[in-house]
DNA sequence: CATGAATGAGCGTTCATTCAT
DNA sequence: GATGAATGAACGCTCATTCAT
């Protein structure tokens, strides 16, 4: 119940309504794309040919060259379309009139519901951009520091409404919040620690317990 | 002061300790691995050639295959070696009878001053290892896998004595603990989000941030 | 004055005439011709692709298909026609009544005033030409071989009648003389050795200087 | 016997005393090139292939990288090497004591030797460089502008000391004897006009023919 | 041990040509 | 005729790895 707000939100982070709309044009860049997603999410960028993405994508090797100038473009352009996508979602939870701690419940459940709907967008944002030198670059960092003000907005304006202590650093906050998040990812996708189990009843569980963490402290409180 | 048991901990990170008991065939070795290493965290494992490192360690480049198998087995020795020994201080730290909250602090602190320290080996240990797909080798997973255990272990002997909440999945926990530190280095790697100054009090500051963040939650306490 | 016959030669060179008689298909054909030419004389044949032709051309470039059947096709078609109106005219003047002197003089008028009124069509002659391999095969030789003779044909004229020395091979200096003039369009083309300016005048003066050379030789004459 | 000292100018353009001189590594290197020049002279630049060249050379593909940069550095170095050698050679010849008229013929008889002894080194000196778009770079038209200064010099020097005519410009004049000599290996290369015949008696003729042309001009003398 | 020459599989990219519309 | 999407062979270059000395 709570959640209602999240079903579109989780839903903005999905391509299908945008991609029907275009011609065929884009609907054969489209999917390529697709395809080379799923090729990097799989074998990772440096391990994926292009010929894979060709064939992934059902078409002839030179046509992905007819719609992008090479492979790095094809990340680039993964990369800035749904990295776009989920920073406006975000963008959009900071924005809105809801308490703090609703916000960030948000944020928590916004990943680790597109990582259960998309996991290979996901892998792609979080695993192969980083690995492209590129990653280094100043139009990639700036990308980055997009979602990072957005999220330290939640909560600077927490604080300043006095919802949430003053005495921490908000950006310091933010990067510990989105580094809790981002290991949740890779550890599902390592099955490094495998959590309890992976429905969806579980995600909903570990924002739970996720806020819960950052808002309420692991101390314990002395009851008296 | 606090601190005092945290220096031998960085130092052992440190490897000097170790290099110089080995005898002359080892020394050359640890050139290389030394020498791979700055060329991995500069340049990327993809993007460092055998004969770059060869060049930085001053040896022929053939005669690194007398020592490694192939660059694979590079990369493999220096994760075993540094996160071996990484993750033997975090043992010892969880292993320790302070408290949980001085546990995390030293966990915390551990971190960055080893990335203070030897940004080179950190940069290697959170970027470059995950990017090669042996990341995703059992082998590699169990290395990551004890990190969490003697994490979680800590965060499990506190709720256990009391000190910390025991509502909280241990592993969540420790899932975000460790994710928020890696963050941290991360965004100083990129410099995404500049924190304040780059000073050893910076660390300290940060340190004491998380630590707090994680043990007092970030929710505003009704003062009555 | 004396150059008088030579304009209509010149301008027999030019293709506009021709071309505008032609029905609409030719136009478009033309269109490619005079793409093709430019494009070609200024990246050469290896670097020209056809969409570059079919941009300069302003057409698609699945259309050059229609008028021709390959690349290799339009430079043949290029040679052809450049080099058939323009040894047309050599076998004009070959077989006009003027005494070789004057031959050799419109020759090399012909072949300067050719370069500064259509350098692209030169260049792509002299230089484009060549460089294909199919330079070596015999239709293309034959062409050559017919400037050749025709230009040989004049040196055996004069010959003849005695206007020219009898014990120098006709081959040879046909071949010489060719030569010569080729060496002129070249060095102005690639600025080696700029001739003093590169006015009509210039041109004149060259030409003046080249017969003046074949006909009367280097060596000084001992006036008694 | 007036061609006693070409010999050993001839023999100063052929390769085989400096090669020998060098070690094993320029063995190899010198095996590349001398199996590109063949390659480049039989099929052209750009249809040689690098396998072409390692093949013709009996080495493995990737050696090649081992010695040039890439294709181009190949030719650029041919080029170099022998250009160099040959304007050194030139030069020789324009310093000279010798009438100018002994010098234009040892330059003619230099040029048709080197083609008799080493086609391969001439057509690729003739045809191939230019046809790189790497002809136009500055490098280059030195290079020419070397060979060109220094014909110049045998011309001018023989109109300072009254051997030849003062109205003609020397630098028509060596474009022009240039010319004709390129010309004359031109059509030996493509046999648009077979010579007499292809011995070294021809050769001889073929100079003699060429400097008579080029001293004695082409009008009849009116014998009184 | 040490060197670096030698090997060759592998991949990204280009571009002439074809073809469906 | 006209368009430009689609195809795929071809080739230059890289670089991990081997090997002779």
């Amino acid at each position: 119940m709570s959640r209602a707000p999240l079903a579109p939100v989780a839903d903005d982070v999905s391509p299908e309504g945008a991609t029907e709309t275009r011609g065929a044009r884009s609907a054969k860049r489209q999917q390529i794309l697709d395809a080379a997603t799923r090729v990097f999410a799989s074998r990772g960028y440096h391990g994926a040919r292009v010929s894979d993405i060709a064939r992934e994508a059902g078409i002839a090797y030179g046509l992905v060259y007819h719609y992008f100038r090479n492979k790095d473009e094809i990340l680039d352009t993964i990369f800035a379309e749904r990295w776009g996508a989920f920073v406006g979602v975000v963008d959009g939870i900071a924005a809105g009139e809801q308490p703090a701690a609703e916000k960030l419940r948000q944020l928590a459940a916004l990943v680790l519901f597109a990582y259960r709907r998309r996991p290979d967008w996901v892998k792609v944002l979080v695993f192969e951009i980083q690995r492209t030198s590129r990653f280094s670059e100043p139009e990639q960092i700036e990308a980055v520091g997009r979602l990072f003000r957005s999220v330290a907005r939640i909560v600077r304006v927490g604080q300043e409404s006095g919802e949430l202590r003053r005495d921490l650093d908000a950006n310091l906050v933010c990067l510990a919040f989105i580094g809790a998040l981002e290991t949740m990812i890779t550890s599902q996708v390592l099955g490094v620690m495998r959590l309890p189990d992976e429905s969806q009843a579980a995600d909903d569980r570990t924002v739970r317990t996720v806020v819960s963490l950052f808002l309420g402290g692991l101390a314990a409180r002395s009851e008296t």
